[in-house]
DNA sequence: ACAGTAACCTGTTTGC
DNA sequence: TGCAAACAGGTTACTG
């Protein structure tokens, strides 16, 4: 589930139970993700005040005195507040304990990611090579034009390339270039900075209302979870192949990208 | 420098 | 109906 707007989602639920709180400890019970998770993250976060959660592409970071935790959801994670003492189902791997609740991670397929860093974050090896942030200024037509220069990659691949932008996940990727009306499958070279200018507003405006909507039914984080379907009304391509197109009516087709399943209408998208 | 592939894991869906 | 293959929202490392 998380793309972007799900993390950013998730930040924004969390960030009330954890500010100005203190870390009671971890408990692990499977640190086995995309890197192991500290066999001493319980001594590492005991005691230690939590000053800002903030997110940086699909990142969470949960600042404190003297570091951060850095978390990533990868494709099946999700994050819950929930009563001390809530038994953990299957994939329940880390519980971030504080005095009267806990922050659970679960992870299906452990693609996720769990790290204390003391080093700043500019820094660290996982952050330092990101793009710029899809809804900061810093993401322009001019640059994402300027990158495709030479790029005969698909313009799709492009833009869920992380050092070009950050965050773009597979299915807003199909989404916003449905909406600028350009073929997915088209050499980034081969668009011209106009269609550019039409992509970036397209890609901000997708992911500004999943967010928006991500914050009305992920709202509550103490109950269950709320799970997906959240934006999934709103979609026009993503998971629609052989459907009508909403703009013409004709069959929308399905074809594997850069080996990621792709959607869009070949004739509204040239 | 760039494009394509495999790999990390488990759960769910698809197809025979 | 049952089983195996294919596929899933992400990211990185490796290959040619």
């Amino acid at each position: 589930m998380p793309e972007l707007p799900e993390v950013e989602t998730t930040r924004r639920g969390i960030a009330p139970y954890l500010l100005q709180q203190r870390w009671c400890g971890a408990v692990v019970r499977q640190p086995q993700l995309r890197q192991p998770v500290s066999a001493t993250l319980d001594q590492q976060l005991r005691g230690r005040e939590i000053h800002a959660v903030e997110r940086r592409a699909k990142y969470l970071l949960i600042h404190c005195d003297g570091g951060y935790l850095l978390l990533h959801l990868g494709m099946s994670g999700s994050l819950r507040i929930l009563p001390v003492g809530t038994p953990p189902g299957p994939h329940d791997h880390v519980d971030l304990c504080f005095e009267s609740y806990l922050l659970r991670y679960r992870d299906p397929r452990r693609f996720g990611l769990l790290l204390w860093c003391e080093q700043p974050p500019q820094e660290h090896p996982l952050l330092r090579h990101l793009g710029p942030e899809p809804l900061a200024p810093a993401f322009s037509a001019e640059s994402l034009h300027h990158q495709a220069r030479q790029r005969k990659t698909p313009v799709k691949a492009l833009i869920m390339e992380q050092r070009v932008v950050v965050g773009v996940g597979n299915i807003y990727a199909n989404e916003a270039l449905y909406l600028a009306a350009i073929d997915p499958r088209r050499a980034a070279r081969r668009i011209a900075l106009v269609r550019y200018q039409r992509l970036v507003v397209e890609i901000r405006a997708v992911l500004q209302r999943a967010i928006a909507m991500g914050g009305t039914t992920l709202r509550d984080f103490q109950h269950e979870d709320g799970k997906p379907g959240y934006f999934q009304q709103t979609l026009h391509v993503y998971g629609r192949g052989g459907a009508p197109c909403h703009g013409c009516g004709q069959p929308l087709r399905s074809e594997r990208i850069a080996q990621r399943s792709s959607f869009f209408c070949p004739r509204c998208q040239r």
